[in-house]
DNA sequence: TAGCCTATGTATAACCT
DNA sequence: TAGGTTATACATAGGCT
């Protein structure tokens, strides 16, 4: 699009690549939206650029509903896959790929259990500041009131 | 695009709204493809029709990665809103935000630890089914042993 | 449901600010 | 780095099969 054709590979010049992911980026995004109000359709986009910075599209800016339901969606595919495994004992074939979306599961549940760890922890330091804070005032209020008796 | 302005809005005519979904999604398929390439990014794209299909891109095919990525990208966002609580003790703002956050990944979690409790069956059931299948095949095995001994 | 056609609207590459 | 301009290439609406 645009002067002159575009071979479809990496741009090598560096501020065109920069310059071209930008305005495409905001093309596509622009392009997700219409497609889910025009037909009524759901649509997650993540887009990393190759610095790492993340650009997000979400239908109705609910990401994690969507993401959600395409883990429901892998979770049932999962399910047929391995009741067809159940069924004609072909196991071999499905067997890489079940491993494959397994680990990558197993994975996740790994950065869940952080993230639990991880608030938990910091629910434990937040109560530990209250209690400190609590004491300290409990302190203070036994050191007036000692003085106020004392006076 | 084509012949006539659209407007952004549902299409209500099902035919057209379901041949447009059709067009729309292979295009912007290819620019998530494309901006993959050009612009050496990584992109995960998912889209669930209004029929509850799901038609999925992503960089390499290796979703699974990219989603792992988004969440380790969320987990370090959360890291920082809470580092920013724990700092200017602005806790009712960002609360909400977390609040709904943290349900999802339990949720996730929940999902996760289900789906590791269901392979855990299927393999348990499959494990039982290979030790009825050897101790059928001993006990086979010692009936002929018993005639060879007796013939 | 999918694929082809064609007029037309859009996106965007290269360039400039 | 972002925003504006313009010439082109591309995407696609509506129609037909």
């Amino acid at each position: 699009m645009g002067r002159g054709r575009v071979q479809l590979k990496r741009i090598e010049n560096k501020i065109n690549r920069q310059v071209t992911f930008s305005k495409r980026r905001s093309g596509l995004l622009k392009k997700a939206h219409e497609i889910s109000v025009l037909c009524d359709a759901q649509v997650a986009l993540m887009v990393f650029s190759s610095k790492g910075k993340l650009f997000e599209y979400a239908t109705e800016s609910c990401m994690e509903r969507i993401l959600e339901r395409y883990e429901r969606y892998s979770f049932t595919e999962i399910q047929c896959a391995t009741d067809e495994i159940q069924q004609n004992g072909n196991w071999t074939w499905e067997h890489a790929k079940l491993k494959a979306r397994m680990e990558t599961l197993q994975r996740n549940l790994r950065i869940n259990l952080w993230l639990n760890q991880f608030l938990s922890f910091r629910k434990r330091t937040k109560n530990c500041k209250n209690r400190i804070t609590y004491l300290q005032r409990r302190r203070r209020r036994k050191l007036m009131w000692s003085r106020h008796i004392g006076s």
